[in-house]
DNA sequence: CCAGGAAAGATCCTATAGGATCTACGAAGC
DNA sequence: GCTTCGTAGATCCTATAGGATCTTTCCTGG
C-alpha cells in the first residue's frame, strides 16, 4: 500500500536555476530598471558564476517576455507598458480571471475556499511609505493566485500568472492608494467563491477588475 | 515624412535560435518523440553545433511546457497530454478562441477579413495519407492563427498558440478525418467576422471547438 | 559647428574542457 | 531467486577562452 505524495517533491536545483529566480526577482522588483540594457558579464561577476547560466536564465525570461533579446546585440529588460498594452492586458484579466471566479465558485475544494476567506480577511496595517505598498501588492497577487489555483486548470493559472509578472513591473512605478475600496471588492469576491456561487463570483471579479482598471488607468494621463 | 515600416524587421539570428527552431520542429513533428530523453551532446553532434546553444534553447522550449527539465539528470519532450489536461486544453480554447472571434469580428481589418474568408475556402485535395493529414492540419493552424491575430490583442494571440502548440503535439498521434465538416465550421467563422458579427462568431467558433472536442476526444476511448 | 567615418573598447556568442552527478550493469549477500 | 551494494560509463553542468559583432569615442572634412 503506497501513499500518494507524502513525500515533499524533492527540490533540488542547478545554477541556472537559481540564477533565473534571482534575475525574476530584480526584474520584478525593478532592481534592474526597465527598459535597461543587461550586461550579461557584469551580471555574472555579481552574482559570482558564469556567463553560462545567466544566458540559459535570461533566455527563460525573454519566453516570458520580462526580457528582450536582440540578436548580436544583448538583452535588455522589457519596458513599461504602453497605454495600449496595458488596456489590452486589463482585457485579457477580464477574461481570464472572471473565467477562474467562475470555476473557483464550482470546483474548488473546502479548503481553497476557506483559505480565499480567511486571506481576504488580512489587513495590511495601512501606511504611506514603500515596504507598505509591496506589502499591499503582494497581498493582493497572492489572492489572484488563490482565485486561479482554485479554478483547477493548470493551463489557466499559468496564464493568469503570465498576465501578473506584467502588472507587477507597472505597479511599481505607479501606485495606488484606493485599497479599503480594493479589500472590499476582493471579499466580495471571496464570499461568493466561498458561497458556490459562479454567476455572483464572476460579476464580483468583473466588478474589482473594472473598477481596478479605471484606478490605474489615470497613471497614463499626466 | 517619415513611413510606417515599410523595411522588414531585419531578421538576424544566433546560433541558439535556429536551434531552438529546428528543435520546436522536431518536437512538433514527433520527430523527438513524446516521453524520450534529450540527449544535449547527441542533439549538439546532429546539428553540427556545441552543446552551449543547445542548452539555451531548450530552456526556451521548457518555458513553453514542449520539454520538461529534470535538474541534472537532463531533458525530456514532454509526454502526450492525459485526458484531463486534453479537456482543459480545450476549456481554455472555448475561453480564449470564442473571445478571439467576438474581437476579430470588431475590430479586424479589411484585408484581415479578406484573407480569412479567402483561406477557409481553400480545400486540401483529400486523400488518405500522412503528407495530406499534416496539410489539412498546417491549415486548420493557420485559420486559426489568422482569427487571433484579426483579434488585435497580442497577448491574446500568443495565448492560443501557446496551446496550439500542445493540440499539434496530440493531433499527430490521433489524427481524426471529418474534414468536411471541419471546413464548413470554418467557413462559417469566416463569413460572421467578415460580417462584422461579434456574435454569430463567438457562437461559430463555440460550435466548432465544441464539435472538435467531442472529434478529439474519441481518441482516448481505446 | 555639424556630419561622416574609422578605430578602440566593450560586449556578445560559441566552442571546448573538466568536475560533478546520474544511470546501468554486474557481483555479493540473504 | 531476489534484493542490495559498488563500480564503470555516460551525461549533465559550469567555467574559461577566443573569434565575431556591436557601441562609443575621437578625428577629419565640410
Amino acid at each position: 500500500m503506497t501513499s500518494p505524495a507524502p513525500l515533499p517533491p524533492l527540490k533540488r536545483s542547478t545554477l541556472g536555476d537559481d540564477v533565473y529566480s534571482s534575475l525574476r526577482s530584480a526584474v520584478l522588483e525593478h532592481t534592474l530598471p526597465p527598459g535597461d540594457r543587461v550586461n550579461i558579464d557584469a551580471l555574472a561577476r555579481e552574482l559570482d558564476v558564469s556567463p553560462t547560466p545567466v544566458r540559459e536564465a535570461l533566455a527563460r525570461l525573454e519566453s516570458e517576455g520580462l526580457v528582450r533579446k536582440r540578436p548580436l546585440a544583448g538583452y535588455t529588460v522589457s519596458p513599461l507598458l504602453t497605454r495600449a498594452e496595458f488596456a489590452d492586458m486589463f482585457d485579457m484579466r477580464l477574461l481570464l480571471e472572471c473565467a477562474a471566479a467562475r470555476w473557483a465558485a464550482s470546483r474548488a475544494t473546502e479548503a481553497q475556499r476557506a483559505e480565499l476567506v480567511t486571506e481576504s480577511a488580512r489587513i495590511i496595517a495601512p501606511g504611506d511609505d514603500r515596504a507598505w505598498h509591496a506589502e499591499f501588492t503582494a497581498l493582493d497577487a497572492h489572492l489572484h493566485d488563490l482565485v486561479a489555483q482554485a479554478a483547477t486548470s493548470p493551463l489557466l493559472r499559468d496564464s493568469i500568472n503570465r498576465l501578473h509578472a506584467h502588472l507587477h513591473l507597472h505597479r511599481r512605478y505607479f501606485p495606488y492608494s484606493q485599497t479599503a475600496v480594493t479589500n472590499e471588492e476582493h471579499r466580495a469576491i471571496a464570499a461568493a467563491v466561498q458561497a458556490g456561487d459562479p454567476d455572483t463570483a464572476e460579476s464580483a471579479m468583473r466588478l474589482h477588475l473594472t473598477r481596478a482598471r479605471e484606478r490605474h488607468l489615470v497613471a497614463f494621463d499626466e
